[in-house]
DNA sequence: CGCTATTTGTGCGTATGTATC
DNA sequence: GGATACATACGCACAAATAGC
């Protein structure tokens, strides 16, 4: 490092905020193509190894891609502050379903109409399977929720593992498919209780309640489970902590 | 790598995953020094760049630390599936806020008594500001939420800043403290409009209605603004979208 | 289709700097 | 100061992926 180490901050920090102000600025825009390391190399009178530490820096803040055979490509111009959710991830609804229990009241084969379609964001007429039943906490007595959940036909198989599991769907259909969640959807709206809803929650109608609707989707993002649950306000919160993610520096 | 390919994986694929079921199996507990890059170098036989190669993958997985002089530690025995907020981050709130304005009722500097202090997470007897108000569409018109905010007294200067700005409280504070919120806790629950909800919100009495607390923490995690709002259902859903983060591979 | 050129990926060797105990 | 460990940086070679002819 004796070589020619001037300032005082490593080499490929510095390529790696010059390059960053590069994108930043909009000399490579999104979708650009950044000189090959070994163009970096000569431009910056470094060896490859140090070029290559600073694109991963690049790479960690989101900024790039890199493809063998294609090259460096810009994919953002923008470093997105991310807030990372650390409560209610997906493996804490995992806990939280672990002291419930759902109780199924009825299964069914359906075929997607107009309006079913637009709830699923799915195409009209694709095989769905929709299952009503009561979430409880485990030792029994109030029930917490009611869930209506939809299930794309290919995974139907895990019906039979629903009744009295103490797992969310999603993870069952894990278990069984080995199928992630590569995305979920969120939509929490206020309403109140129909008389059904309140009978079999033992609530009273007209009661405030929370509707909490979650699409899961594949990589390819194709919804394959939709779950709307419906909790009576006084006996759910939803919470959730977003924490600043500190990024990767250049600097 | 003719030398010794034996696997058709990458050599320091095969060490991270070694290392990875050590530290998930116990036997590097938390708190444990991994060997140093010298001795696995041996016991793998492996070059310095592999080893770090592994150890960068498992720093990656946020399994590691490493320190100059220290060695590499091992900082947690599982791996998170990290979920990603992708919509409704902070800066989405910006957004939102933009197209708004807040109508400023109320305000007064107040000592946080037993029950407020719970409320907002702080120590009875500080000090604050309250602020109630109204946001609606820029344009005028229907009111869409109704706001409480507490700030504490240090960052009572943006209370002049509010009357009519399109930004929310936390982005005040920060263009005149240069505080951003480190975490973000944020509580969601339905309950039903009160009399003078109704009237001030042009909505009926009994309503069903969104509440949303927010808790806005610095680094320290000193809770320095909380925000509650309180958006009839029919005017807002929240909604927000969790999408995972690509843990970086050891396979 | 195979061939070639390009680009990144993987891997090794070596040396020196810097942090910590 | 000395010993140890990680950090930074140079060099080289070959593999794998991709694009284009």
């Amino acid at each position: 490092m004796s070589r020619s180490q001037v300032s005082g901050r490593p080499r490929y920090a510095v390529v790696a905020q010059a390059l960053t102000e590069d994108i930043l600025s909009g000399r490579y825009p999104v979708g650009a193509t950044l000189p090959s390391e070994h163009a970096l190399c000569a431009q910056f009178d470094i060896s490859r190894h140090t070029t290559r530490e600073a694109l991963r820096r690049l790479q960690a803040l989101g900024l790039v891609t890199r493809r063998a055979g294609v090259g460096t490509q810009v994919k953002s111009d923008h470093i997105v502050q991310r807030y990372v959710q650390v409560g209610d991830t997906v493996s804490d609804l995992y806990q939280y379903a672990k002291d419930m229990v759902l109780n199924v009241l009825e299964v069914s084969d359906i075929k997607a109409d107009a309006a079913t379609a637009a709830l699923l964001g799915s195409e009209k007429g694709e095989a769905w399977s929709q299952l009503r039943g009561v979430r409880a906490m485990d030792g029994g007595g109030v029930p917490v929720a009611l869930m209506d959940a939809y299930i794309i036909h290919a995974y139907r198989g895990v019906l039979g593992d629903i009744e009295g599991a103490g797992l969310p769907i999603w993870s069952l259909i894990e278990a069984r498919y080995g199928i992630v969640p590569a995305e979920v959807r969120q939509q929490i709206s206020a309403t109140t209780l129909g008389r059904n809803e309140a009978e079999r929650l033992a609530a009273r109608e007209g009661d405030p309640a929370l509707r909490i609707t979650r699409h899961y989707l594949t990589q390819a993002l194709d919804v394959y489970e939709v779950a709307i649950s419906l909790y009576p306000a006084e006996r759910f919160t939803y919470s959730n902590t977003l924490r600043i993610e500190q990024p990767v520096s250049v600097s």
